[in-house]
Order: C-alpha cells, then sequence, then structure tokens
DNA sequence: ACCGGGACACTAGTATACAAGATAGCGCCG
DNA sequence: CGGCGCTATCTTGTATACTAGTGTCCCGGT
C-alpha cells in the first residue's frame, strides 16, 4: 500500500476537466491535470487512474501516459507501478523546502531588480496589487492567486531573471496547492500591504529593505500552520 | 528547421547505451540517456531519434518515448514535432542562469550548514576532496565530477535541505555539460585549494567566511568563458 | 544546364492490444 | 464460524500499428 491517502478508493468528482488551447493532446491533457491540481480541484491522496481520465476525455492512454510522466517530474502525481497513481500528498518537509528555496531566488532576484528598476516595473507591480484588491472584493480567489503569481513575476522580469523565475514557478507548484488549502481570508489585504510596501521601498531606492520585506513577506506563509484546521490534517502527511 | 545545430544529420556515434539496473525500461533508458548527454558523450545539437535509439537498445518505441519527455522537462533536449528531438544546445543565457540558481540557493544552504556542522561533517567533505586528487591524479575525469558533486552534497546534507539539493542539482544538469566542454584542467588543483578553504572555514566556525568563499568558487566557473576554444564555440548558442 | 514537381523516407503524435503484477472479494474447506 | 486460497478485475508497463506532417532527393520538363 501507499499508507493513508485521503481520497483512497472514492473517487468523488468526475474529474471536471475539459481540453482548452490547442498544440499537442498530450498538453493539452497536462495543463488541465496540472490547474486541477494546483488548485485542489482534485485533493492530494485522489486516484489518478489513467484508463479512467482517458475514458473521461475521450483520447487514448498514450497522451494521459505522457503528461502523467511529466507531472510525476514535477512532483505533484506519484507513481506506484502496478498499484495506481495518486496525487501527491503535501508534504510539510516539501514545503518547508519550496519555501526555502522561494525565499532564497526570490530575495537575490529582487536585489538584481532593483539595479534595473523604472517606472513601467512599478506601474505594472501597482496594477497586479490593484488586480488582487478587485479579486479579493470580488471573490474570486483564482484571479487573485493569478494577479500575485503575476506581481511575483515582474521582479525576474525586471532582473532578467528568466531561469530563476522557472525554479520559483516550479517551487511554488507546491506552495500553491498549500496556500488554496490553507490560506486565510483575513490575511489577504495584508498580503496586498506587504506587497506595496516592497513597492514602495524599490521606488525609493532601498534595495536592502525591499529584500528584507519581500523576505518576511514570503516568510510569513508559515504563520499559518499553527492553527491548522484539524478537518484538512488528513490532507498532509508528516 | 532549427537553425544550424552541431551535428545535424550525421550521426557519428550509434549511441554507445547500455542498459543498466533494474527498475523499469523507461527508467534504465532515461538514465543512459541523460548520463550520455551530461557526461557530452553526445554533443549539444546532435539528433535524437526515437526509431535509432529502439533499434539499438533492443525496446520498443513507448519507454524511449517516455524517457525522452522526461529529458525534454528537464531542458536537455528539444523536441520539435513531426522534424525531430535534438540535444539542447548550451545557451550562455541559461548557462549564467543556471549558474545564478546554483550560487544563490548554495551559499543560502551553507549558511544552513554551518549551524550544524560537525566532525563527521568536515571528514565526510576531506574525504571528497581527497577522492577528487586521486581523480586528478589518475587523469579520471568522470570519478573527478562525480567526487564533486558529493562534496558539493554534503551541505545540503548537512543543513538537512533535501529540496533545495534537487533544485541545485536540476541547475547543474545544464551547467555540468559545460564543465565537461570548457573546463581547464589547469584550474582542477585550484578547485581542490578552494575547496579546502571553505571546509577550513566552517571547521573554524567561521559561516560568513566559508559562504563568501564558496560564493566566489561558484562564480569562477565562469572566468574560462572568456577564452572559448573557437572550434567549440559552435556548440554553444548565444 | 537549370528549375520544378512528385514520390519517398523520415519525423513525432496517437490509438490499440497485450503482458505482468497487485488487490479485493468470494467461495470452499477445516 | 474462521481462515486459506483462488479468481476476477483492477492497476501501470510495454509493444505494435497507424496518422499526419516535413524535408529530401531524384527525375523529368523547359
Amino acid at each position: 500500500m501507499h499508507s493513508e491517502s485521503a481520497t483512497d478508493g472514492d473517487a468523488p468528482l468526475d474529474m471536471t476537466l475539459r481540453l482548452e488551447r490547442g498544440g499537442t493532446v498530450s498538453d493539452q491533457v497536462y495543463d488541465a491535470l496540472r490547474h486541477a491540481i494546483v488548485t485542489v480541484r482534485v485533493l492530494p491522496g485522489a486516484s489518478i487512474s489513467e484508463n479512467r481520465i482517458c475514458r473521461s476525455l475521450g483520447v487514448s492512454r498514450t497522451p494521459v501516459r505522457s503528461a502523467i510522466v511529466r507531472l510525476a517530474e514535477d512532483g505533484l502525481i506519484d507513481v506506484y507501478p502496478q498499484k495506481g497513481s495518486f496525487v501527491a500528498p503535501i508534504r510539510l518537509a516539501a514545503i518547508a523546502e519550496s519555501r526555502f528555496i522561494r525565499r532564497v531566488l526570490e530575495v537575490a532576484v529582487v536585489r538584481d531588480a532593483g539595479a534595473a528598476w523604472n517606472a513601467t516595473h512599478s506601474a505594472d507591480a501597482r496594477a497586479a496589487i490593484a488586480e488582487q484588491a478587485r479579486a479579493i472584493a470580488a471573490g474570486e480567489s483564482e484571479a487573485f492567486f493569478r494577479a500575485d503569481e503575476q506581481f511575483h513575476h515582474i521582479f525576474s522580469r525586471a532582473a532578467g531573471h528568466d531561469g530563476a523565475w522557472a525554479a520559483i514557478v516550479q517551487a511554488n507548484s507546491r506552495l500553491g496547492r498549500f496556500h488554496r488549502l490553507f490560506g486565510n481570508k483575513d490575511r489577504l489585504p495584508v498580503v496586498l500591504q506587504e506587497h506595496a510596501s516592497v513597492i514602495d521601498a524599490l521606488d525609493a531606492g532601498d534595495v536592502d529593505l525591499a529584500a528584507h520585506r519581500l523576505e518576511d513577506h514570503i516568510d510569513k506563509v508559515f504563520t499559518l500552520i499553527d492553527h491548522l484546521p484539524e478537518d484538512l490534517r488528513r490532507l498532509v502527511e508528516d
């Protein structure tokens, strides 16, 4: 067995997956599955049956398998040969590692971004913050996360660190599920304030202050782990 | 076309791949291909024909495709649908990014490692250094790189940063080819000295000094790019 | 001799069939 | 009634056949 998975045998949702954009079928399946997992539309521990998915999507097993292989490389799916594939559990140790990677990389990136910071970057960042505020008011949580990613992306673009951004996104794919499951809605306005304070520091040319504020901002992600709701504890490991 | 690849039409080596360890065939193909690419037994730009590989290895296309998908995710192979798959060129911009990621992550890791540093770690590190010296004397370059990886792994183990190590390894898979192609043999003894100086600083409890020395060590990788041999320049992009 | 067109030999993507292992449930036996 | 063992049915891994697109090369016409 693979220990005690959350929703093992039961198949609560028939995977409301829809293939969207063009490109190869394999890519479409990959995007759909990845989105469903990161946004926790499918919960950690859920069974991923190749047969069920290809029946549900009307495609053959080949592109589905290809997508699963890629998701397994991303650490989002665990494959147990001859037993089954399951959405990877949220391991607290892995979350801590992802947080470490993201904090270290993003702080270094923002330091480089400070050197090339200009009015356009500032305007883009404040636009992203405004979009986050709108999403909060409208209760559109996915739009909030999307704008959050846009906001953090600006630093990498300003610094020209495309590769670092790719690494950050990869680490974030683990953190994303954590945020959506355990994120406290009361903290969202605080997030906005912290975002704005980082931009304020950059606009003022104080790179050290910006880096320090960003580091604190990312670290605060872990404050909400102390009061972890009991009914969600079964979704994490360790 | 895919621009000017180095060894496009020609197939200079019949892929002296041999499947070694147990596990699924797909994993064996993945390991063999990855090793061949990272150790530049197959050069950047070389054509990776699924048919040729599965003929060469005596397996079907399915596991070969699976391995190629994973290698494409790793950024080691570029797949052009209906045209072909090719060993990814060494993009100087990507090398710079990998260097950035590795430096930032590893410096942060070594700072954490300093807190938990003990005699065992020191002994392991010095053993790895000794192995590197032996490899240099014996002219076994692959053994040198293996010991180098072991050496750098020690910091992550001491700090308990498994995830960060995984990210470092991933960034290193790009750097590995660069090192093997453009590495200057005259610098190898200097590498040993730099490694030893980092451990000296850690043993002395001076974490800041260790971090600074490690940062310089990783940065020096780029000093050899200035005098890039002309006959190898065709293997890189940009 | 040069230029154009079509057959051909490739490529990767997809679909389907088969193989091997693991599990759960049921029936038989003690 | 309890425990052992078989079977039916799942799982993923592998092999093979087919599709559609692309580039090349040769041959024929100009």
